[in-house]
DNA sequence: ATGAAAGCGCTAACAT
DNA sequence: ATGTTAGCGCTTTCAT
């Protein structure tokens, strides 16, 4: 890479005219401006971005922590970011949690050394488990802002971006309940998450506020088969004909072992999930989905947080932002 | 963020001192290192990485960029790139290039300027299509050095890691000629790339040396209704009996649409897709996949890189490293 | 054992 | 219109 000095040398000038030439500087000569404007498209010269972050204090570079990239919402997540980031300039730095605690914490701090100027974060499963937040406090008291989206730290102030799981929840067993469907079952993988948490909250009040249902929920773990756990649950309770599922793998392998038992979807049993569109084509009939815009999720907090570092809002109020979520139908379900 | 600075100046003593003390260096006596220390670590002191990489010209950054992050092996990939990258004390900066062949070159312009030590990147459908390599030889000519995986561009002498495409497909044609089955087809949304031309290679081989059979293959663009096209070509071809995808995707739809029909799986027809394990749960009986080992993809191309970025192999020779695949067997074939 | 100074690449205030 | 200098934070060579 070719330098400012370089260039200097060659056109037996100092550096700070090259510097204001490129600059476009009103001191500099209009001759000159051009001699050296020549000479370093000659050579392709570009700033040192290493250089220009240390005189800037400020390296126009974002940290992503997420605590999976093959969660499909995640990575969608992490699209968004992208795209929103280099818009406005900013290059990311992704580090993966990898649902560690340990992980999020050394992420976050070996980024904390100047290496970036904020941080967008997807709280990792163990994080919240343990209900640690010490490491966000820390990071932010050092002055590094701090974005959460999705599953967040709500005693950590920050900005945040969320998704209305609750509601969407909600709503999506109402629509069952509208169906006259008699038994509503509740299938999530994701049970040890905030969002998971308040699906499930979401679910019971829309199940309990109708006198005439009951709840009925399954869980799934990480190490368990969910083909079997799901083809179990559904013998052993051979009157369910509605399920909502937290996550899209739930919803698929539910939808596709109800039709493997014979059933017929949306006829005997109808199947909502949490799924992007992609994931809809994973069955037949395709899977109605609540649709979180991951994508405008990801844009959501790259603009706070880019906001929050260039300081364009002088509040220091945290802002939360609720990204709505869609009820996406599809032949999965009769309405 | 404090700096050497502020602790020379609370201390008392010169910045050379202090940042001996804390470097270990013989130089400084015991009381001194000793105090240095408890104040570095009372204030929390990180070197800043910034001034580091230009003190060094190194950035122990990688720049990475990926086609398409929602794509799974490439997402694992990059799992892969970044768990390797961490190991080592390298940090990554993702971009996606959207499959654009623009985007890809302007990413790796913009990274050119000193931000990374060199790049790793899955070439993007345009650029494959369009046969442009140039922006690639301007970086590596450049002093940036560039491993390519998956999708490369035989044409730039550089590093790269590769998948036995061919013969995975190849194979798994003959597992399934092996079944007895009398008409097998290829299924590809992945026409355009160098990959998806190198399977359907190793499907027609396959299938020509075999007298008896005649190939039959459906190739769906982006934009085209996967459910629908893959239907119609099941229902005008009730012949068909196995099916070897080049995407998972393909994979999953063509069984699931099979079983939609009435087949049963895989009895009246087999399925085997290059997929990951976790697309095997999408479908019932589980899915026969020619596995890619994404991660170990990941990890062998950033060591390839670190080996270059450091200079650990003194040869210029550039190295191709090929994964071998996996046929793992379940539910959706009969051998 | 400690400190001063130079230099990595750049910008900008301050000379000339 | 052009040049000199200082400074961003750090390491390292060369004094003292």
């Amino acid at each position: 890479m070719v330098t400012l000095k370089q260039l200097a040398k060659e056109l037996n000038v100092s550096i700070s005219t090259v510097s204001k030439a490129l600059n476009n500087s009103e001191e500099i000569g209009e001759e000159t401006v051009k001699r050296v404007k020549e000479l370093a498209e000659l050579y392709n010269y570009k700033p040192n971005k290493v250089a220009l972050s240390l005189k800037n204090n400020k390296t126009k570079t974002i940290g992503v922590i997420i605590p999976n990239i093959l969660n499909r919402f995640l990575a969608k997540v992490l699209f968004g970011i992208e795209r929103e980031a280099t818009k406005h300039g900013y290059n990311i730095i992704t580090c993966i949690s990898n649902e560690s605690l340990e992980k999020e914490k050394e992420s976050l701090h070996l980024l904390a050394n100047g290496s970036v100027d904020g941080f967008i974060l997807c709280v990792a499963e163990e994080t919240q488990i343990n209900n640690e937040i010490e490491h966000f406090k820390k990071t932010i008291s050092n002055g590094l802002p701090i974005v959460m989206f999705d599953r967040v730290a709500h005693d950590v102030m920050c900005d945040k971006v969320i998704v209305d799981d609750f509601d969407a929840t909600y709503n999506a067993t109402r629509s069952l309940i509208l169906e006259k469907r008699k038994q509503i079952a509740f299938i999530s993988n994701i049970d040890d998450l905030s969002v998971g948490k308040l699906r499930e909250r979401g679910y019971n009040k829309a199940v309990l506020e109708s006198e005439h249902f009951k709840p009925l929920v399954l869980k799934i773990k990480k190490k368990d088969d969910h083909q079997k756990k799901i083809k179990s649950f559904f013998k052993k309770n051979k009157i369910i004909d509605g399920v909502i599922a937290a996550d899209s793998s739930s919803g698929i392998i539910s939808l596709n072992t109800a039709i493997n038992l014979g059933l017929k979807v949306p006829k005997d049993i109808s199947v909502i999930a949490f799924a992007s569109k992609s994931d809809s084509y994973h069955t037949l009939p395709k899977l109605t989905t609540i649709r979180q815009h991951a994508k405008i999720i990801g844009a959501n907090a790259t603009q706070l947080l880019i906001n929050r570092i260039q300081n364009i809002d002088k509040t220091d109020d945290v802002k939360t932002i609720i990204v709505k979520t869609s009820l996406v139908k599809n032949k999965s379900t009769i309405h």
